[in-house]
DNA sequence: TATACTTAGTCTGTATACAATAAACAACAC
DNA sequence: GTGTTGTTTATTGTATACAGACTAAGTATA
């Protein structure tokens, strides 16, 4: 492995990225060029660079003339890309089953190995363990067109930020199910409990979606 | 439609898309930053905001501290982007069959009627129509998450340089049909359909490529 | 003659400076 | 008092300048 320069705009996207997603900048926050340069103490131009990648992942949007503003996380876009992610999944572990190694699968227990048996689970970290999961199933594929499409990660990991979607209790067994499948070269069976890992949760998604809805219209109705 | 003001990065980006396209830029080829901004009368600046914009495409690739070059169209690529592209044209028309206005299967007869019933095809004509069918499958979609993948597209559009893959009097009954399954909103054939016309374009593909690489051994062999 | 080292030149990455535009605020007219 | 217009301020978009890194050519040495 070759050490590879990594330039500064690399460093300021990687620290906006955080602060996105930890929430230190608000979605639909206006992400002033001249104040984060100075409070990151670079110039206005690697910034700019950042900014740019940020938009690539559905982070940040940009309106000209206006300036850089933090996404909205809405519903419907989470929803659509649940949808992408459901089939592009299909295809990584489709591709996964043939290619995958020993490695690769003792990589996958690893993932969840902290949580196996235990009564309660630290959320947060089961969390980063589900998404590195899904993040390695398209890099294990293979497909380098696959391994572009980090910004559907993106607006999904910001989707967890209100918590699981669902429990580890539940969740757990499902992701233990695909590591099965992919290591028994199961190619019918992983697609199947792939889809069906996908699914549960956009329908679980959706319940959420119109109680919250719902709640807000009530809320109206109190207002008038 | 109110009116957008377009930065200079903007139409620099349009420019150097179709001088990528068209090949006046070979893959392979070296982007010197200066040399270009002088060519455009722009300075490196808006350029550089342009090579991004063409990097998330997959047109160009930047090498850190090397400068940004064409990216060579590598088959193996090829089909992993054709791989991708079937799985989310699929979720494209399972979508659009259920949203189609009469408005959108006009526009979508639209593209081929200059060719029903014609001996003889213009393919260049015929190639962009195919395009811009593919395209708008997952425009109607209305998914907003699909419609970002136009770097898909890119790519694909640069494995059409090289002619046609298939020809138009076996192509364009599928788009025929699969634009009589979305009128008759018969989700379960468009998919099919959908499914097959992917599928059959990737087998001549692979063929092709194959035979390319069996020349090249060939010629390697008449070097030694 | 081939290889390694030095050095000049070119190009990229970053910072700063300037111009153009949008937002905010105050003054004026209705 | 409200709405509109003009002016100021803040912020973005673009150009230029400089420093550091890579490339390549040329010379010296084995």
């Amino acid at each position: 492995m070759q050490i590879q320069y990594q330039d500064l705009s690399f460093e300021v996207y990687k620290r906006l990225k955080t602060m996105i997603l930890s929430e230190e900048f608000k979605p639909g926050e206006k992400l002033k060029q001249e104040h984060i340069a100075k409070l990151l103490g670079v110039s206005r131009m690697p910034l700019h660079k950042a900014f740019q990648m940020l938009e690539d992942e559905m982070l940040v949007e940009n309106l000209p003339r206006r300036g850089f503003y933090v996404t909205k996380i809405d519903h419907n876009l989470m929803l659509d890309v649940f949808e992408c992610r459901e089939v592009l999944e299909g295809l990584a572990v489709r591709r996964a089953v043939k290619v995958i190694t020993k490695e690769d699968l003792d990589y996958l227990k690893s993932l969840f190995k902290p949580f196996c048996g235990k009564k309660k689970v630290d959320n947060k970290k089961y969390m980063e363990a589900d998404q590195e999961f899904h993040n390695s199933l398209l890099l294990i594929s293979g497909n380098e067109a696959l391994k572009r499409f980090e910004n559907v990660r993106n607006v999904l990991f910001r989707a967890y930020r209100g918590g699981l979607i669902r429990e580890p209790v539940e969740t757990l067994p499902e992701h233990l199910g695909i590591i099965d499948a992919l290591e028994n070269q199961d190619e019918k069976l992983v697609v199947q409990l792939t889809l069906e890992h996908s699914t549960k949760t956009q329908k679980v998604l959706v319940g959420k979606i119109e109680e919250e809805t719902k709640s807000k219209f009530v809320f109206i109705g109190d207002e008038a």
